[in-house]
DNA sequence: CGCCGTGTTGACTATTCTCAACCCAGGTGG
DNA sequence: CCACCTGGGTTGAGAATAGTCAACACGGCG
């Protein structure tokens, strides 16, 4: 298998076999993980950085009167807390929707990295940028989307971002978030993410049964949320 | 007067006066700007990055249907578009809220810097990771937060990156966007801006005539939205 | 068997939006 | 100097979207 971390750099910034040789030989250690286990949590400190090698995994912040609002949905390939490598501690948390494995890179090594191969430095950076511009659309989204068109929104960027990864065949793939996740992502109620969904249904857009979701009217559901997948891509247009 | 940039950058990364020096002649060319005219638009490809000097700026993206999300507010310091030195096409809108002075930096000198200077490299990246800790504060409270919560949010953290820019004196400064501006930050609609501004003014948490911001009630604004302000700095806690 | 997590439904409420009107200050042209 | 226009702010009424509460269904699992 490849490694979804190398395979996920290379789509940023080509990376020659030394290169991709020397990515690899940076990670210190690989652990697994259980479901809905936290790996991080804000204000901890690491001298490690963690990408998400298999599974699903999530970003978040709890607000103080119990709420909870996801910030990133973390693919493999992605990292949990790159950010980590230069802000001392952690500003939010990360936790395991299914089972993960994770790979640990100590700061040192990706300094290292950096600096021997400048390649990596662009490699790295882009995936932040691509990190931004989903958090942004997730904004754009909150701010100015129905809940109808929000939910359409992320359905098609799981499927674009799971087919580049390799994990969904035609449109069909994993979603392994409950309906409570999805409301956290959406910044909506369980009771109207519910809802929501059963309209999708109805309009049989999608089939959505426990993990399984496959897109059944891929066009339709595009044109419902207006959707334009180039942000998730580096410059395709 | 110091120039904003470098004093931006030097927060995050001290910078001997030898750099500061750099960043200074990285600096091509310096324009001034009208209100309300646009900087960039999605899809212009550029050979440098700006970053703002003086006034007030936002990034923007428009829907299909005619709705508008602000996705950054721009002060001085500020990169307009710092993306757009790894990513070809500018991906969202930039525009001015005032008259502004910008400087334009060519790829080709921040490549420069940064090859030359490694804690420029890391003053950079700072600089991102502030953004991107601002729009993910955003999206919680899009996501999660009252719009009385969410605008008093807006006003304190206005209020702090104003401070830093040395551009507050108190808890008074200025802010040049119109109630419909807000609105489009805060993703609602500007009949609705306009009463949830009359209810922190009945509360007498801030005055707001025109330009002029004055919050009157710090630690009860604070309160209200239980504002954190450790994601604006770096690693304060 | 009974419990728990997840999904589903109905009834009611709250928040926010839309539409339409109106006010006011500043600037412009007659 | 005044009439008019325009952009921003304000108000009221009614509608739509989304939240809350409470109950129930269903499957997996101890």
């Amino acid at each position: 298998m490849v490694n979804p971390l190398v395979q996920r750099l290379s789509h940023f910034a080509a990376l020659s076999p030394e290169e991709a040789r020397a990515v690899e030989s940076a990670v210190a250690k690989v652990k697994t993980l259980d479901p809905h286990q936290d790996i991080i949590h804000r204000g901890d400190i690491r001298s490690f950085v963690t990408a998400l090698l298999e599974g699903y995994a999530c970003r978040y912040t709890t607000m103080p009167e119990g709420g909870r609002q996801i910030t990133a949905i973390l693919l493999p390939g992605d990292f949990c807390n790159l950010s980590l490598f230069l802000r001392r501690r952690m500003d939010q948390n990360v936790s395991t929707f299914t089972a993960c494995t994770v790979a640990e890179i100590p700061h040192a090594a990706i300094f290292g990295l950096m600096e021997a191969h400048p390649r990596i430095v662009r490699a790295l950076w882009w995936s932040t940028l691509v990190d931004e511009a989903i958090l942004r659309e997730w904004a754009i989204g909150l701010g100015r989307r129905s809940a109808l068109q929000r939910m359409a929104h992320l359905l098609c960027e799981m499927l674009v971002r799971l087919q580049a990864a390799g994990l969904a065949v035609d449109h069909s793939c994993r979603l392994p978030l409950t309906q409570a996740d999805l409301s956290d992502v959406l910044g909506l109620s369980t009771v109207h993410t519910n809802r929501i969904l059963q309209e999708l249904r109805r309009h049989d857009l999608i089939v959505l049964k426990g993990d399984a979701l496959a897109i059944t009217d891929w066009e339709g559901l595009q044109e419902l949320c207006e959707f334009n997948r180039s942000y998730l891509d580096p410059d395709r247009s």
